[in-house]
DNA sequence: AGGCTATAGTTCTAAAATAGAACTGTCAAA
DNA sequence: TTTGACAGTTCTATTTTAGAACTATAGCCT
């Protein structure tokens, strides 16, 4: 597979993957979303190698994600803060973290809890239709070719 | 890192990521989603190897995500069913489905469009609180540390 | 019977990615 | 002047993946 053109077929699915679809990303964002920043606090916090960090970090700001951002003139030090392209990963992740929650949990209960300030309440992310806001299930959900389609992928 | 432990992490993005955390995950689960069940037919849709797609149908299997059914008995043929388990991981795919119809596109539109069988209108996956069921962004959640939580990881 | 095709894998070697550790460069503080 | 913090880069060994060939079972055709 060519991996280095996945961000251009024609499938979104496969254009997020080209970006996000690595276990060390998935990572580095979940920290990005607990407020690190700095090159330090990956490497220490996730014990991934300074190589793959350095290069990681390159990608996600390459592709838009995290903006470098200098905090320190002398010596010049930088830190990743997500753009708007990354927070909107947001869904992304806490659906994934739901998953996570529920299905691959143990006996000790959820590792952290999400509250949401705006209601004040310990919550769960739901994904529903943004056209009659019920709930979504895969069996409900009839696929259609989009303009943007190419051959015979998603 | 330990990938083979990945899953027992106090972190459910974690875990998440143990399971489906790899390009060619994603991309059979996304041919699981579009009904391809057989050996050949996501070998020939998605350009895999024969090598990695056995190894990673076994995962899925392994980890509960997919139920190898037979669907012959003289040969012996099996196909891969989503479990519920597996269909719990629409959310995810659908959110990175969206992000990358809304981040990645292109000129010609999206690829694939999606239709609430439900209400009938073609729409877009939006993520909600659980108890207020206003929209989920970033910055008004706020984490707390749950009783899974054993070190300084998410 | 002998050969072709379909399906679902397994096995092999070469190429690419990752792990782990050491090294570089800048500056501040002791 | 030495130490430490920070943000990387460079190096070699190990692991994973790509790509192609091979195996096995059985139906169909002649």
């Amino acid at each position: 597979m060519k991996w280095d053109t996945l961000d251009e077929e024609p499938c979104s699915l496969s254009r997020t993957v080209a970006v996000v679809g690595d276990r060390w990303t998935l990572l580095i964002l979940r920290e990005c979303f607990l407020r690190v920043r700095r090159f330090e606090g990956f490497q220490s916090s996730l014990q991934i190698t300074r190589h793959l960090l350095s290069e990681r970090l390159k990608k996600l700001v390459r592709f838009g994600i995290l903006r470098r951002v200098p905090y320190s003139e002398a010596p010049k030090r930088y830190e990743y803060i997500l753009t708007q392209k990354g927070l909107d990963l947001y869904p992304i992740i806490m659906a994934m973290v739901h998953w996570g929650d529920i299905h691959m949990g143990d006996e000790r209960g959820r590792p952290l809890l999400h509250e949401h300030k705006t209601c004040g309440k310990l919550f769960d992310p739901v994904m529903v239709c943004s056209e009659c806001g019920e709930v979504l299930h895969a069996k409900q959900v009839h696929v259609h070719a989009g303009p943007g389609r190419r051959e015979a992928v998603g």
